[in-house]
DNA sequence: TGGGAGTGCTTTTTT
DNA sequence: AGCACTCCCA
C-alpha cells in the first residue's frame, strides 16, 4: 500500500486518503486527475473500507471507463470486471437489463442511436401527417432530448404556445411509439433508470445500501438528469467523490451544466474541496498563457496551474495571408520538427470546426506527410454495418420498426413506397408493429412483404442455437447483403467492414465469456449502440494527429498547433452571438486547446479563409490578445500585415480587391463609432446604394450602408 | 427502381 | 465548396 501512495504530491495524497466524506476535487489540466480517481478507489479497497461490490464509478466516455478499469487492475489484485465502473449510459443500461420488468421494458429492449432516433421522428411526422418544415425533425429530437435531460416527460412538459403544444403532443406520440416498439433512446436510458429508482423504493434502498462510495469523473460535464441520478443513488449515505474542472467545461451546448459543480460543492462537499494545481504536463510558458486566457472568465471556482518544469520555449505565432498560406507554414514546420527527431504522433493539429481540416489535409498529402484525422463516421455507424445490425435486431425483436424499415427493401426486393405506405396505415390502425401488420396485407404488397417476413423467420430458425459470430455471418450472407455489395462497384470496402463485424462478434464473445441463452445477441447489439466503436480505423503509425479541439480533450502532445485562430471562427461567431456565456465557453475551449501541449505550442491564423465556398476576411482571434506579449515569438517571415489594405497573396501572385466606394475595399480594416474595428468582408451595390458587410468580431457581422455609416479606414 | 438535378445547410459530440 | 436530402422522370 505504501507503493500505492508513493509519488503522490500533497494535495493528491490528501484527496486519495480522505476519510469517508463527500468531496470535490478541482483537477486542473494535466494535474493527475485520473491517477487520483483510480488511486482513491484502490486505497479504499486495500484499506478494507469497501469491497469491489460497494464502489460505483461513473465516467462520460467508454474510453475513460476503460482507462480507469485498466489502471485500477494494475493497482489492486482484484478483477475489476465485476465492478460497477462505466459510463452513465452503460450503468443505466446494466440496471435496466437487471430490472427490465420493473422498468416496464421487454427483456430484449434495444437502444436507438441518434440516427435511429431521427429516423423514428421523421417516420412519426409522416404517419401523423405533420408538416416537417414547420416541425423540423432535428429540432424535434433536440426538443425531446432536452426535456428528457431535464427529467421532464411529455405529460409534465410546460406548454406556453400553440407551437410548443404541438411539439409536446409529438413528444408524447414519440414516447408511445418507443414503448410499442420496445426501444429506448440515449436520454431514455437515464430517465427510465432514474424514474425506476425513484418509484421503486425497495430497489432504490437496495442500490443505495449497496454502493457506499460513488466516484464521478468530469462532473463539469453532467447534465441535470445525471446530477439528479447521482443524488438519488447517494441518498442512502454513500459518499460521493467528484472530480472535475470547471475551466474545461466545453459541452454546455449539449446540456452540460457547469453549475452542477457549484451545487455539488454547496450541497455535498462543503469544505472538502481539494485543488490539484500542479501540472505535470506542460512547460511554464504554456501554462502562463493558459492561465492568462482563462482568468478572463467570470464565475470560476478558481484555480491557478503551476509547474516545476522551466519556462520552456516561447509560444510561436504565425499569421498567414490565407488558409493555404497557414497550412503551408504548418506543414513546413512539421517537416522540420520530424527531421529534428520529433515523432509525428506527438504532433497535433487542432481546429475549432472539422471543416477546417480539409486545407491542412490537402497540404499534408501534397507534401507526403502521413496524417490521421479523428472524428467522422464510426464503425457501427456505417451504412452496411447498420443494415446488418438491423437484420439482427429483427431477429431479437420483430417489433423494432426502425430496423424493419431499414432493411425491408434492402437489398431491393420490389417493396416500394406504395406498399410501405399501405403497411404503415394498416399497422397504425391495428396499433401494432409493421412486422405484425404485414400478415394482414393483401395483393402484391402482401406477397412481397410476406416474402420478407418469411426471410426473417427463416433466418431466425436457421440461426437458433448458433454461436454469435456464426449468427452474424449467416445473416449477412443469407439476407442478401453480402451478394448486394459483391455486385456493387464500390462494395469492396463495405464487404470488408461486414467481415469486420463478424470479427467484432467473435472478439465480443471472447471478451465477455459465456452469456446466457440468446443474451449474447442482445448484449452485442447493445454494445453496437452504446459503443459506436473507434473513430475511423485508419492506421495511425507515424502519423500527425488532426482533430477538433473538442476531441482533443483529455489528450496531450509534445507539439500542438492551434489553427484558425480568427475572430468568428475561434471564438465561433455562433457562440459569440449567444452572448457572454457563449464566449466564455469558447474561452474554455481555447484553454483546453492550449493545455494539450507539453513542450511546444504554435498559434496560427489566416487573413483570408475559404468558408462555405466564399472567401472570408478575418481578424485575428481576440484570444491571442489575452496572452502576454512577452511569451510570444512571432514567426511571420514576411513583413507584418500592411496597414490600409493588405495585398493578399493568392496562388499565382498578388491581387487587391477592387474598390467598392469611397476608397473602401473588401478586406480592408475600418473603424465604426459604435461597433469598433472590423474587416470588410463583402459588398453590394454602387454609389449611394453601396452596402458593405463588415466582420466586427465580437460585435458580430453587420451590413452597413456606406451613405450613413461613418467608417474610418484604420 | 434508380439516377440525375435541384435545394438547403453548414460548431463543437458522447452515449 | 461539399454534402445530404428530396423530387421527378425515364
Amino acid at each position: 500500500m505504501s507503493d500505492l501512495l508513493a509519488n503522490l504530491n500533497t494535495p493528491q495524497l490528501q484527496a486519495v486518503t480522505l476519510p469517508s466524506v463527500h468531496a470535490l476535487v478541482l483537477a486542473g489540466a494535466g494535474s493527475g486527475k485520473t491517477r487520483v480517481l483510480t488511486t482513491r478507489i484502490a486505497w479504499l479497497m486495500s484499506t478494507g473500507q469497501v469491497g469491489p461490490h460497494g464502489v460505483l464509478a461513473v465516467t462520460f466516455t467508454n474510453k475513460a471507463a476503460k482507462e480507469m478499469t485498466a489502471r485500477l487492475s494494475t493497482l489492486v489484485p482484484i478483477n475489476p470486471r465485476g465492478m460497477w465502473i462505466g459510463t452513465f449510459h452503460g450503468l443505466c443500461n446494466r440496471l435496466l437489463r437487471a430490472h427490465y420488468r420493473e422498468a416496464g421494458l421487454p427483456q430484449t429492449f434495444q437502444i436507438l442511436d441518434s440516427a435511429d432516433q431521427l429516423a423514428m421522428v421523421k417516420r412519426l411526422l409522416k404517419n401523423l401527417n405533420v408538416d416537417d418544415e414547420k416541425y423540423p425533425p432535428r429540432e424535434l429530437c433536440h426538443f425531446i432530448n432536452a426535456h428528457k435531460e431535464q427529467g421532464v416527460r411529455a405529460a409534465q412538459a410546460e406548454v406556453y404556445d400553440n407551437y410548443t403544444e404541438k411539439r409536446v403532443e409529438l413528444y408524447a406520440e414519440y414516447e408511445n411509439q418507443c414503448n410499442r416498439e420496445g426501444v429506448v433512446d440515449f436520454a431514455e436510458l437515464l430517465l427510465r433508470c432514474y424514474e425506476l429508482l425513484q418509484r421503486n423504493e425497495p430497489l432504490r434502498k437496495h442500490y443505495q445500501a449497496r454502493f457506499s462510495y460513488i466516484l464521478v469523473d468530469e462532473v463539469q460535464d453532467t447534465n441535470k438528469l445525471q446530477y439528479a441520478w447521482l443524488k438519488l443513488l447517494a441518498g442512502g449515505g454513500a459518499k460521493v467523490f467528484a472530480v472535475g474542472d470547471d475551466d474545461q467545461s466545453i459541452y454546455r451546448f449539449r446540456g452540460a451544466e457547469v453549475g452542477n459543480m457549484r451545487d455539488f460543492e454547496r450541497e455535498y462537499a462543503g469544505d472538502n474541496v481539494i485543488r490539484l494545481e500542479q501540472n505535470y504536463r506542460s512547460h511554464g510558458n504554456i501554462l502562463t498563457a493558459a492561465n492568462a486566457i482563462i482568468k478572463n472568465n467570470r464565475e470560476r471556482l478558481g484555480k491557478n496551474l503551476w509547474t516545476e518544469a522551466g519556462d520552456g520555449e516561447p509560444i510561436r505565432c504565425f499569421e498567414g495571408y490565407s488558409d493555404l498560406d497557414e497550412a503551408r507554414f504548418i506543414v513546413e514546420e512539421i517537416r522540420e520538427l520530424v527531421r529534428d527527431g520529433v515523432s509525428p504522433t506527438q504532433i497535433a493539429l487542432l481546429y475549432r470546426s472539422n471543416a477546417q481540416s480539409r486545407v491542412l489535409e490537402n497540404e499534408l498529402f501534397t507534401k507526403n506527410v502521413p496524417y490521421k484525422v479523428y472524428g467522422g463516421l464510426r464503425f457501427f455507424e456505417r451504412q452496411e454495418v447498420k443494415h446488418a445490425l438491423a437484420y439482427l435486431r429483427l431477429l431479437g425483436n420483430p417489433d423494432d420498426d426502425t430496423a424493419f424499415l431499414r432493411v425491408v427493401n434492402f437489398p431491393t426486393r420490389g417493396i416500394g413506397a406504395r406498399s410501405l405506405e399501405n403497411l404503415q396505415v394498416t399497422a397504425h390502425q391495428m396499433n401494432s408493429s409493421l412486422y405484425n401488420a404485414a400478415a394482414s396485407l393483401t395483393g402484391k404488397a402482401g406477397q412481397t412483404v410476406g416474402a420478407f417476413i418469411r426471410l426473417v423467420e427463416t433466418l431466425r430458425q436457421e440461426t437458433a442455437g448458433l454461436p454469435l459470430p456464426e449468427v452474424v455471418e449467416h445473416v449477412i450472407e443469407k439476407s442478401g447483403l453480402a451478394q448486394h455489395y459483391r455486385t456493387e462497384k464500390e462494395g469492396q470496402e463495405r464487404l470488408e467492414n461486414l467481415d469486420e463485424l463478424i470479427n467484432a462478434a467473435a472478439t465480443f464473445i471472447d471478451d465477455e465469456g459465456a452469456i446466457g441463452e440468446g443474451g449474447a445477441l442482445v448484449s452485442f447489439l447493445t454494445l453496437a449502440s452504446l459503443e459506436a466503436g473507434e473513430h475511423q480505423a485508419g492506421e495511425g503509425q507515424g502519423a500527425v494527429q488532426l482533430m477538433s479541439v473538442h476531441s482533443a480533450k483529455g489528450l496531450e502532445f509534445d507539439v500542438v498547433f492551434i489553427t484558425g485562430l480568427e475572430q468568428g471562427l475561434f471564438p465561433h461567431e455562433n457562440a459569440v452571438s449567444e452572448g457572454k456565456d457563449g464566449l466564455e465557453e469558447e474561452r474554455r475551449l481555447m484553454y483546453v486547446a492550449v493545455t494539450r501541449a507539453r513542450r511546444r505550442l504554435y498559434l496560427s491564423c489566416a487573413q483570408t479563409r475559404m468558408l462555405h465556398g466564399q472567401t472570408r476576411y478575418c481578424m485575428p482571434s481576440g484570444f491571442l490578445d489575452e496572452i502576454p506579449e512577452s511569451l510570444l515569438l512571432k514567426l511571420n517571415k514576411k513583413a507584418a500585415p500592411a496597414p490600409a489594405y493588405p495585398a493578399y497573396v493568392s496562388f499565382g501572385g498578388v491581387y487587391a480587391e477592387p474598390a467598392v466606394a469611397g476608397g473602401l475595399r473588401v478586406g480592408q480594416t475600418v473603424e465604426h463609432a459604435k461597433f469598433g474595428v472590423g474587416v470588410i468582408v463583402a459588398s453590394e451595390g454602387r454609389g449611394a446604394d453601396a452596402r458593405v458587410q463588415i466582420n466586427f468580431g465580437a460585435s458580430g457581422m453587420k451590413w452597413l450602408a456606406l451613405e450613413y455609416a461613418k467608417l474610418t479606414p484604420v
